[in-house]
DNA sequence: GCAGGGATTTTCT
DNA sequence: GAAAATCCCTGCG
């Protein structure tokens, strides 16, 4: 790892308003060492899921046992099965016990390509990690990584390299939900090719 | 290229 | 019983 690869994202840097720092992850590097390698991509596109006024957050209606990773500290994942297959990664924001969180919803494949292209089944890079459901296979996270810590550990958060520009964020509406659908949380990098959507 | 439907767990009505 | 923070395959243009 060189010096120019930064040091984790400090637990400081998850606390406070959630869309603020949905906003602050985009350019950041999502970082997974597993057993069979090593796996980073760019967050390009997040939503936010607020700890109050939001019915369209999980927490919305207090802790169950799916969605109790929401209510720990700041920086810990909150991974979850939706539809019955597919896993969501999600980071945890705003302060202990709120229900707040970010979530993951594209990356740029960075870095082990090979290793997500064996996950996921050969597919074109831009089909890797374009979509929520998608970059947490590609990374290799289930809800066996639900509630660790991501300011040490094998998952962690890399700042943007020194010198990257993102460019402009995008606001718009977020995907898939029908209760407080109107609300512009999803933030995403303007014309990024590695979006879920345009 | 786009529309439709299936897979399958958790939660709520 | 149905919907959900999704993805993929099929069929048709």
């Amino acid at each position: 790892m060189s010096v120019r690869a930064g040091r984790p994202l400090e637990r400081a840097f998850f606390r406070g308003d959630t869309q603020s720092v949905a906003e602050k992850l985009l350019g950041a590097r999502l970082v997974h060492t597993a057993l069979e390698g090593t796996t980073i991509g760019r967050i390009v596109e997040v939503e936010a899921y607020l700890a109050e006024d939001d019915p369209a957050s999980h927490s919305a209606r207090g802790p169950t046992d799916r969605n109790a990773s929401m209510f720990l500290a700041p920086g810990h994942a909150y991974v979850y099965l939706i539809y019955g297959l597919h896993h969501c990664f999600n980071v945890v924001t705003a302060r202990a016990g709120a229900g707040a969180a970010v979530l993951i919803r594209a990356l740029e494949p960075l870095a082990g390509l090979e290793l997500m292209m064996e996950r996921r089944g050969a597919l074109r890079p831009r089909d890797l990690c374009s979509g929520p459901g998608k970059l947490a296979q590609a990374m290799g996270l289930t809800r066996a990584h639900d509630g660790r810590d991501l300011t040490s550990g094998a998952i962690h958060l890399l700042p943007p390299e020194p010198g990257w520009r993102g460019g402009p964020v995008a606001a718009s509406r977020r995907v898939g939900i029908s209760k407080a659908a109107e609300r512009e949380l999803r933030y995403s990098l303007a014309s990024c090719p590695w979006s879920s959507r345009p």
